[in-house]
DNA sequence: CTTATCACTCTCATCAGGAGAGTGCTAAAT
DNA sequence: ATTTAGCACTCTCCTGATGAGAGTGATAAG
């Protein structure tokens, strides 16, 4: 209740927090005298600290864990939810736009740094592979999934096919894999009987399976959007740079993200990030690696962030589902 | 030759340049009284500024403007000539990868925040055009360019189009589009004889020339590196925030990198920005609309700046040319 | 167990004084 | 007509002292 009260006021302010402050705020019936001796145990258990001998309290990592762990999500501004309902009612374009787009409006709504990481196609059902004969022994494979999304990607092949071929393995592949996701398919593709089908072209289709499978883990694109937030959340420059450095280094970002399932609060040293403060809070959108967050200093609203983040992803898994 | 003096030091430290430092720096054979007798002069010309009355001179952006116009372009140490050679002799890989990895490589040479925008489609060669059936009068267009540059579009169509129609369409664009650019190969299907050709074959490719010509100029991936030097080169945080605002908005960044022949140096107001402490070095690296460049404050080491874009510019001009 | 009280501690803003850096000006020298 | 040496002047920056204010911890009473 005392450390509740001091969290929220410490993240509204953002200076020590006395005593006396969470008296006002927290309207418990009792004297700052009172507030002070519990303060004492917060101190003992960890939870909070004292810049130096006689100012307020600050929470520490420990504090906003407890804290984030027991507390409600915020609820949101009516305007607020109407703005993230609209966004994903509205719409329907391609995928790489929308995703850039709610990178936008996650950091509009939060005034925080966010990511999207886009889905991967391993999940996702299949609307189509074509092969284009680029050149001798050269194909590209295009595959299109239900939701629109584009992957392409450079096959090259031992013997250079026949047109007759092609066709052949197209129309097997569209027969294996339509309405199924790319890791269904590669098992289709396993199960295929080599008696009845040309050797040349299965081997065609055993190589698209197997590129179709590398490309679903490592093609995800990511989206970055809110930096210009940056100078309003940390007022230390040093700082500023690791985070952007976080940003720009892909492996990084996904580890800062995780990979826990439902919306996740990771602060601090949780991130395995050098003595940094920032704090992440995120949530996958699909079973295929997909996930949204923001980003921020320890000190930020926890509540309002995760409410944020659930909403966008609960949002934007729907848009992308049906 | 003492303002070129007092733009290096200045360059160099960071502070306010005294007649004694310029003495020391340009090894002129005169006393510290005669040069500052020529700070007076320059700063009734308004190429340098006092912070107050007993301090150094500080360049002013007609100072830096000076300094560019008459400097000679800084020679790179061969471990950093050989490095940006080597990146440019030993690899081809897909389009995308390779300006991202340009970008990582400005900013890595020149400690620079840095920005690729992608080549236009409009001036490269088409390697084949295709089109998928996505459904009912939805169609995907597909370019592959002969860079292996591959384009994507959705494409609506009055009345759903048939499998002849689409491949006698394919064909079509294959004559007409092959070996030419996006534009090129607008003109050719304007010749088209309508006559000969099924008139909803024709409707079919003169849509897609029209989506071609669209994309061609709005699509250009654009590729930012080494944000994580804004804090060694900015001090002040306010700043920091509107250089990222700036990158954060493609039309804003398109302005500042401009659109001049050559290497082009642009320094604070030139921008057009309102009041940032931003100067921009950038060129072009083909003719449609393909460009590099490097930000930075305004005191940032032009001369080595420049040469850096230069090489790394010509550097890709070559990659992407043969 | 809670509360009122009070001495104690630490920060922060302000001020004055002195050192240092660098200029502008003046008068002499080339 | 420039250049130079010399010097007074100005402004910043660092330092230490001072005092107000905020907030605590402890103690003793309710």
């Amino acid at each position: 209740m005392v450390l509740q009260a001091l969290v929220e006021e410490y993240i509204r302010s953002g200076e020590p927090v006395s005593s006396q402050a969470i008296l006002e705020r927290s309207k418990l019936a009792v004297s700052s005298a009172t507030i002070r001796n519990d303060l004492a145990k917060l101190e003992s258990y960890g939870f909070v600290s004292q810049p130096h001998t006689s100012a307020g309290r600050v929470p520490t990592a420990g504090g906003y864990r407890y804290f984030v762990d027991h507390c409600s999500p915020a609820r949101l501004r009516s305007a607020t939810r109407a703005r993230i309902e609209a966004f994903f009612s509205d719409m329907h374009q391609e995928l790489g736009k929308l995703l850039k787009e709610t990178s936008s409006l996650l950091s509009d709504v939060s005034h925080l740094p966010s990511v999207v990481i886009g889905p991967g196609l391993g999940s996702e059902a299949v609307h189509g592979v074509h092969l284009v004969h680029l050149g001798s022994a050269v194909l590209l494979a295009v595959t299109v999934s239900e939701s629109g999304r584009v992957a392409q990607e450079i096959l090259r092949v031992d013997t250079d096919p026949s047109d007759a071929e092609l066709s052949e393995a197209e129309m097997l592949l569209a027969n294996l894999y339509t309405g199924r996701s790319v890791t269904e398919g590669a098992k289709e593709v396993s199960r295929l009987d080599s008696a009845t089908i040309p050797k040349r072209v299965i081997s065609l289709v055993t190589g698209v399976a197997a590129m179709l499978q590398r490309s679903a883990k490592a093609t995800s694109e990511i989206y970055i959007g809110g930096t210009s937030q940056f100078a309003s959340l940390w007022e230390d420059l040093a700082n500023v740079s690791v985070v952007l450095g976080i940003l720009e280094t892909e492996s990084d970002l996904r580890d800062v993200l995780g990979d826990d399932e439902g919306p996740t609060v990771r602060i601090g040293a949780e991130l395995n990030m050098d003595d940094v403060d920032l704090s992440v809070v995120s949530m996958p959108y699909d079973s295929g690696g997909g996930r949204i967050g923001v980003l921020g200093p320890m000190r930020m609203d926890y509540r309002r962030a995760i409410r944020i983040v659930e909403e966008v992803g609960e949002g934007l898994a729907g848009s992308l589902g049906t």
